[in-house]
DNA sequence: CTGAAAGCGCTTACAG
DNA sequence: CTGAAAGCGCTTACAG
């Protein structure tokens, strides 16, 4: 293996015969003689140089690589918010360093720090928080001094202690709504799917939910409510176990899409029919559930726009004094999962 | 906006009253004196200080984040190797530039230049190469510096005319055998769902399928053929025209499950039952598929193990005078969505 | 084991 | 407009 030689800026400026600062200029736009220019020009070409991104960091330029940390990657949701930040960035010729904590709070902390390092002029966290004092703690002993040396932050959900620009999808009004479109179903007895407590996504959804049927005179019990993982499986396992609990609900409301999809597949597992036996609600819309049978009733979040925005904050200075906050709203889609009892 | 100060090595030295060298090493693990690694720790503590990637990985140190160039990172298939590639990359402790090319040869050129400049120890490239000379050569021109340079690449998927260590999806033996399981189950006549025809994948899987067909004395026309985008919303329109067309094939076989997933939802639109009316068969073995009704046949890749095993291979020297190639082997899965005829 | 110094490859005032 | 030079923040031989 030969030695990691690369072509530098002063190979170009020797075959060029100019200097290393014309040679710089040149490349990099700025006024040259258009002689000298060309000159420069054809040489990096000629020898297939590309400028060292760390000198040129390092040397003070601008640094275009952002930081999106989301929990999984191969989740639909992720993907899909992800899609959106990726959009973002393309346009902007911005290259993005994609961390996968695989919902591991030390991974994420661990991997704001490696972002930290590698001086990223921006941060994206995705996907919630948790609510969790140490985690909180850890976390802002990162943020604080990034934020301090000039780094941008964005989040997507809603991190209780980290005061920074957010994207928040409503995630409490949008559980409510629900609750209130499958009271208007005539559904009276509910069963939640709902994923880690420490999660400020689940407590929002949760709480959402139960209020609004508080409102009309129900009350979610303890035993109502089954935690799992956020996933299809996490879901598969929930339903099974409300199934050998003895299901009474009517309706089943999972806490997310994808673990909808895993409460459909266990019902189907144990011969029941959805929504003739009982009815499944979901959370986010990711693009797949449309194209279930039956299609999947959820609340509707504009995944990659929630990406979008979230990147267009981080990339844009906040002049303001105080944090930038953007909601998004969620909206009720009432598909076939759900049945009509009314 | 304070001015973007960041806490440096040399204010950690100071603070320890050790030299810059003491302090480097005392971070780096090497040996020091217990004492004095003691308070250079500390300093760094208590001043929040991180290294500056850009300085260390221009000093010499190696610079520990890959880049991996996919399709579309919201696409089911890209997001399931993705997840792959993270886990191998979190492993490792390497972080991950991801780029999107929204399919656009261009920009994964563009993109190839970014990431050299960024100096990443490796590249993979996920996703399959296009048959198209002008794309191969820009390609080859931004390879050919960076691995003389010391850079390895990997990628997923057959690339004609790039010769470095491959992971192979087994396209054509895949597509063979999906062929040989769908004449056992009876069918005589098909429709293949197939896309951009510049994809090596396509090429090979089209290819593999319609040799298999022939061995049974089964002509594919070109009317039998649809190209379309490799979305979901391609295979919908491409099964919208075959059925305008007059649909005359009792199974279509749709060139990856996403398209198969889009197919389906066409055939439900046009009142349609899969299988009882046309049967449908997809390739890769998404997650999601198995939860569909009815499942969806496929050929099952291991698509985690895609990204995982190039990942692995771009991390790993390779000692030997020639490229590497491992082969991934695709299992037909029959499920519910393809009748049995006979 | 520790420290002074060179050097990594750029950019950008500062002169000319 | 162009060039010589300083400096970005580290690491690593090289002496001691």
């Amino acid at each position: 293996m030969q030695p990691r030689t690369h072509v530098t800026l002063e190979d170009v400026a020797k075959a060029a015969e100019v200097s290393l600062a014309t040679a710089s200029r040149a490349l990099n736009g700025m006024r040259v003689t258009p002689q000298l220019r060309d000159r420069v020009l054809a040489a990096a070409e000629q020898l297939a140089y590309t400028p060292n991104a760390h000198a040129r960091a390092l040397a003070g330029a601008s640094h275009r690589t952002v930081g999106v940390i989301c929990h999984d990657i191969s989740d639909p949701y992720f993907a899909a918010v992800a899609g959106g930040v990726m959009r973002v960035a393309g346009d902007n010729d911005l290259l993005v360093m994609l961390a996968s904590t695989f919902r591991d709070p030390e991974r994420e902390i661990a991997y704001v720090s490696m972002l930290r390092a590698e001086r990223a002029p921006a941060i994206l966290l995705t996907g919630s928080g948790f609510e969790d004092p140490r985690w909180e703690r850890a976390m802002e002993a990162e943020l604080k001094p990034y934020l301090e040396g000039g780094g941008r932050v964005a989040v997507v959900s809603r991190h209780r202690s980290l005061k920074v620009d957010s994207v928040l999808p409503e995630n409490r009004a949008g559980a409510a709504a629900m609750a209130r479109a499958l009271l208007d179903l005539g559904h009276r007895r509910f069963a939640v799917l709902a994923g880690p407590p420490a999660l400020t996504t689940v407590a929002d959804r949760l709480g959402g939910f139960r209020d609004e049927l508080k409102k009309a005179g129900i009350t979610l019990a303890t035993s109502d409510i089954v935690e799992a993982p956020f996933t299809r499986d996490g879901g598969y396992g929930a339903m099974t176990e409300l199934l050998d609990r003895g299901l009474t609900a009517t309706c089943v409301f999972a806490l997310t899409d994808v673990m909808a999809i895993g409460a459909c597949a266990a019902l189907r597992d144990h011969g029941l029919s959805v929504p003739d036996d009982v009815s499944v609600a979901g959370f986010d819309d990711i693009p797949i559930v449309r194209d279930l049978t039956p299609p999947l009733t959820t609340v509707a979040l504009p995944l990659p726009q929630l990406g979008e925005q979230a990147m267009q904050m981080a990339l844009t200075e906040n002049t303001g004094r105080r944090r930038r906050i953007v909601r998004l709203g969620g909206e009720v889609v009432i598909r076939a999962s759900t049945a009509k009892l009314v």
